[in-house]
RNA sequence: GGAGAGAUGGCAGAGUGGUCGAUUGCGGCGGUCUUGAAAACCGUUGAGGGUCACACCUCCGGGGGUUCGAAUCCCUCUCUCUCCGCCA
């Protein structure tokens, strides 16, 4: 969320930057600066009356010391009337506090200066492309036919054992998946990210830091029993090993990245957007996530999408990085660039890496800071993105490389799937 | 799942109703000494709110209660540890 001190420093700008991301926060904004002045306010009665009471408390104190009963009693007497009005003072300020946090987390991150307006995805800025275009027969198969042809996904048994989006990867199928996973790791490492094994299950809390509660509830899977949730990325458990954390100016940057399985609920989905790979219930994915002081966040950024850029021209893939306008970014982030593929039989292009910076956004949340070199503590950038997202890499792999032979594995993936062709 | 013990500052660990935001040790930072370092010695060292700056207020796992006054007593939740049971 955002810091009361960034609305108050502009709030005019605050209210013209919502406007980008399509949200009408003159309102809001108007309404956390007055009830942030009667805190305030009440804040100052509030500590004046404690402090009445603890200066009359240590009184009483002395008295009943120095054995003086009498006076103790009668100085307890006095203070009864002023333990009332504090109490209903600290009640309203407690009340006050609580509806500025809740309006707060109604209002989503700023975008940064380079986010274009816009409202829909049809306004995203296509910002650069790349990887060979592949020039395939006419009667090419969709990926969903290539894996029944030579059985490497079976979406109807995942259907019997789970539900739909719950494939199941058999032989080639499922090695070239582990095969990709080990490959981006592999990757990640060797550009410097922490490999980190999470739980793939999290607390309240964790979904309240990144932001998935209170508001996206509906996305994730819920067991209820435990009060648990499912992750829908490793992001996730990753940021919140950072929650409540002071860190020092030492340990900056943080780079940790993570492989885990995601659970998305994907309610609403329909039609050829969830056909084969498209969208699913459970993917894999691997993680990278950032930690960095602000004023280097953005370097990390492009630090980022050449990382994931690289991914793809590896696995010889075509590409190209959308920098998303204002309506089509995520409630919390303040810069969001997509990367998508090309789906050669399908025609389409495929989403497979977001990555966003969130500025102090989601630490402000997650209360993660660091210690500058003045000793002062100052709220640090977060960062992640995919690198990659395994459906529909996989998807585009197995239409673009179809040949009357076989399906041909990348050059880089060879050493982890101990084949070269799937045929 | 059953029984018991516990949760205090970066870490270890005192404190069981009255100047305790908290003894002490380690670690960190600054200094003295030294050519430099180590050792030794001296000083300093939690977070948030508030203020021009002070004052002042809040925080001893979370929430609630008793009391003039709670780290300390009571209730409750969560978590950790030990023993038993079960088990990849």
């Amino acid at each position: 969320m955002l810091t009361i001190q960034q609305i108050k420093e502009n709030p005019d700008r605050v209210v013209e930057k919502l406007a980008i991301k399509g949200f009408d926060g003159r309102e809001a904004i108007d309404k956390v600066l007055e009830l942030d002045n009667k805190r305030r306010e009440l804040q100052l009665n509030n500590d004046n009356q404690a402090a009445e009471l603890n200066k009359k408390a240590a009184e009483i104190g002395a008295l009943m010391k120095a054995g003086k009963r009498e006076e103790a009693e009668a100085a307890k007497a006095t203070v009864a009337g002023i333990k009332e009005s504090q109490r209903v003072i600290a009640d309203q300020l407690a009340d006050t506090e609580r509806a500025i946090r809740d309006l707060l987390l109604t209002v989503p991150n700023l975008p940064c200066d380079m986010v274009p307006a816009g409202r829909t995805a049809e306004d995203n800025v296509v910002e650069k492309t790349g990887g060979p275009m592949p020039d395939l027969p006419a009667d090419a198969l969709p990926h969903w036919d290539l894996a029944r042809k030579y059985n490497l996904i079976d979406f109807d048994l995942g259907v019997k054992i789970t539900g739909a989006g719950f494939p199941v990867y058999i032989g080639k199928g499922a090695r070239l998946q582990r095969a990709l996973i080990q490959f981006f790791l592999d990757r990640a490492g060797a550009a410097g990210y922490l490999e980190i094994q999470p739980p793939y299950v999290v607390n309240e809390a964790s979904g309240y830091g990144t932001g998935q509660l209170p508001d996206k509830e509906g996305q994730m899977y819920h067991c209820q029993l435990d009060n648990l949730y499912l992750i829908p990325t490793a992001e996730v458990p990753v940021t919140n090993l950072y929650r409540d954390v002071i860190l020092n100016d030492s340990q900056l940057p943080i780079k940790n990245c993570a492989y885990s399985a995601c659970f998305r609920r994907e309610a609403g989905s329909y039609g050829k957007d969830v056909r084969g790979l498209n969208r699913l219930h459970q993917f894999d994915k691997v993680e990278i996530v950032r930690i960095e002081k602000p004023e280097n966040s953005y370097a990390a950024l492009e630090e980022m999408k050449d990382h994931v850029q690289s991914l793809l021209d590896e696995l010889g893939l075509p590409w190209h990085i959308l920098r998303l306008c204002g309506g089509d970014m995520s409630f919390t982030s303040a810069i969001t660039f997509d990367f998508e593929v090309f789906s050669a039989a399908q025609k389409r292009w495929l989403e497979v890496s977001s990555v966003s910076n969130f500025e102090t956004y989601q630490a402000n949340r997650l209360k993660c800071r660091y210690r500058g070199e003045d000793k002062k503590t100052r709220l640090c950038h977060t960062l992640n993105g995919s690198a990659l997202a395994l459906p529909r890499i996989m998807a585009a792999l197995l239409e673009n490389n179809q040949t009357p032979e076989g399906i041909v594995v990348p050059e880089c993936l060879r050493r982890y799937t101990g084949f070269d062709i799937i045929d």
